[in-house]
DNA sequence: CACGCTATTGCAACTCGTTGCATCAAGGAT
DNA sequence: ATCCTTGATGCAACGAGTTGCAATAGCGTG
């Protein structure tokens, strides 16, 4: 499982040569990115922008919201952080290096769950084959139901009265 | 491939019996929905809430935002239409019937292919017996790179510094 | 160490979508 | 045909995220 092109542009990045490789690339290394860092850091699981915007100002009152989204789309592109989407689409970014994963989300409850890279290998590689796409199991997000929210909507009303009693 | 699971919840649902499938519901049928309902018919692939928003307001130039987007929710917990997310996580919407199919969307130069379910069972089935988790084809978007964004890739440079360049 | 190029920042304006609430009206009951 | 219940509407305020632009400040160079 090393080289599989579904694990493409996986790195070990070192927290502390980001100052570097950002350089290295022509970029800057500013207080406001040593801020966002310094939060990242800290950060375990998955966050969304504006939690970060959040947790930036809890260190750096000053901080702008413009600033910090600029920052991520920079951190993701050298590999630092990588996003999935939230049952809502949203983006969550989650800090590497971690373990490959995609996800699994019950539209229902929203509980999400991490689906282990080998699960979802067989399909990413068979879309390889077959439509020529390669796939990033980081990016992989699955809706669906849980199996709690399953068998309550099978233990009740049929899915479709109970969605719209409940959906809106 | 009649009742798997996967497929779960699918049924033909025929444009004209929508106002009394709604009335059955303790619903009712006003005249934006009858607008949003016609702007529907008329729809080809994929469609954003603002979007029909748009194309109901050329309808209906009185029509509010809150209400379509509350129709929309109405409209697919009774399957009318249903929903994937595009590549920046933004709502899709189609309407059905439409063979069930997912999406494979490119995140580099957004191109969106219908992924067909047969494509896709076997994955989603494996889903269910491994984490029991109900998974819906429907609703299944796979990021990733498609081929011509692949041979780009491989061509120039590194993905990481074109990533950068172009990015931002 | 001062200079200059240009990446980055902060602001303001904007889009998309959501939500709370007072008001309106669909449609079943009488 | 009228009444009444309550679902639906429209508005306004809000939150998340994006973008253009002038001002600022990294950092490589001389």
């Amino acid at each position: 499982m090393t080289d599989l092109p579904v694990l493409r542009g996986r790195q070990a990045p070192p927290w502390d040569s980001v100052p570097e490789r950002l350089r290295q690339l022509g970029l800057r290394w500013t207080s406001q990115r040593a801020t966002l860092l310094t939060v990242l850091e800290a950060t375990e699981g998955h966050v969304t922008r504006s939690q970060l915007v959040e947790r930036c100002r809890e260190v750096e009152p000053a901080t702008t919201p413009s600033t910090v989204y600029r920052t991520l789309d920079v951190l993701e592109s050298i590999g630092v952080i990588s996003h999935s989407h939230g049952l809502d689409g949203r983006e969550e970014f989650h800090v590497r290096p971690a373990a490959a994963h995609g996800h699994l989300i019950c539209a229902e409850c929203g509980w999400d769950e991490e689906l282990p890279a080998a699960d979802a290998v067989p399909f990413l590689q068979a879309l390889a084959r077959g439509h020529r796409f390669e796939a990033q199991v980081d990016h992989l997000t699955v809706m669906g139901r849980c199996q709690d929210c399953s068998e309550i909507a099978h233990r009740t009303v049929p899915a479709q009265t109970k969605a719209v009693v409940g959906g809106n």
